[in-house]
DNA sequence: ATGGATGCAAAGGGTTTGCAGACGA
DNA sequence: TCGTCTGCAAACCCTTTGCATCCAT
């Protein structure tokens, strides 16, 4: 994601309004690469903005995806929807212990994605997710 | 998935039996590629079993997921769990109109995937899944 | 016959909807 | 001021849990 300022001008573009609680998921989510629930924000913007309702968190969410701005995923293992601020190509990794997901570059060694004709499909996004185990947690089972 | 009768031995190796609703979700799962919902599973075993209970397919689908004889997955588009027969490796793709799901071979001219070094994680199973556009919603859309 | 499986009901988590009142532009 | 945004409540969908009854072995 691009940082607050900037978003604040791109929703002032689409003729969107800056309100304290917009403000406030903005700057969680410009310093979070933790992937995280609506729940999750949802709690922490209540640390600063103790009346924000979950339906203002849900709403702000949904504006920023429809722009393109932020990015809505799931992983295989879990229900609820995950947020990530980074619309570049990447690739995700997720523990099955402690259930963090953490960003792999999407070329420099890590994962390698081509598709030279996915059956006439047109394709407009992929998603790439490694199911394992990090380093902690493998210490930690065993 | 193996044939229906593979199924059944399974199961039974495993102390479990083989009621009437069972073996109806495992000869739908044994045709079906379409990676199914709980509810779709349930609607279709309905025809046949008219008394099957919803509670009933989740619960015989747990059991074949937590032996490995079926995977569960979820896209990033939607909040439900599908199931996939297929236990080979394999990637997905889904076409964001009509919500087709189908699959790619592994290796053959589609998708590659190499994970050198995963950050330290031991990794246990990958998921590719890509978004885009079928043909027939291509031509229906234009 | 006996213990596992079924089906019902209810509860649970995540998300969406409808609307009156509040407030940013 | 005006039109959007907020927050509440309720509803919705998907899934799980608890339990009495049933039935495959």
């Amino acid at each position: 994601m691009r940082s607050v300022e900037e978003m604040v001008r791109v929703l002032r573009q689409r003729g969107l309004r800056i309100t304290p609680q917009r403000r406030a998921i903005l700057e969680l989510l410009a310093s979070d690469a933790s992937h995280p629930t609506a729940e999750e924000l949802f709690r922490r913007t209540r640390e600063k903005l103790p009346d924000i309702s979950r339906m203002t968190v849900y709403s702000t969410l949904g504006e920023l995806v429809s722009m393109g701005e932020l990015v809505e995923m799931r992983t295989d293992v879990e229900g609820v929807g995950r947020y990530d601020p980074n619309t570049d190509s990447h690739h995700h990794l997720l523990c099955l212990r402690c259930r963090s997901l953490v960003d792999i570059p999407a070329r420099p060694g890590g994962v390698h994605i081509s598709v030279p004709d996915a059956l006439g499909y047109r394709i407009v996004r992929s998603q790439v997710t490694l199911y394992g185990y990090c380093p902690a947690c493998q210490r930690a089972e065993g």
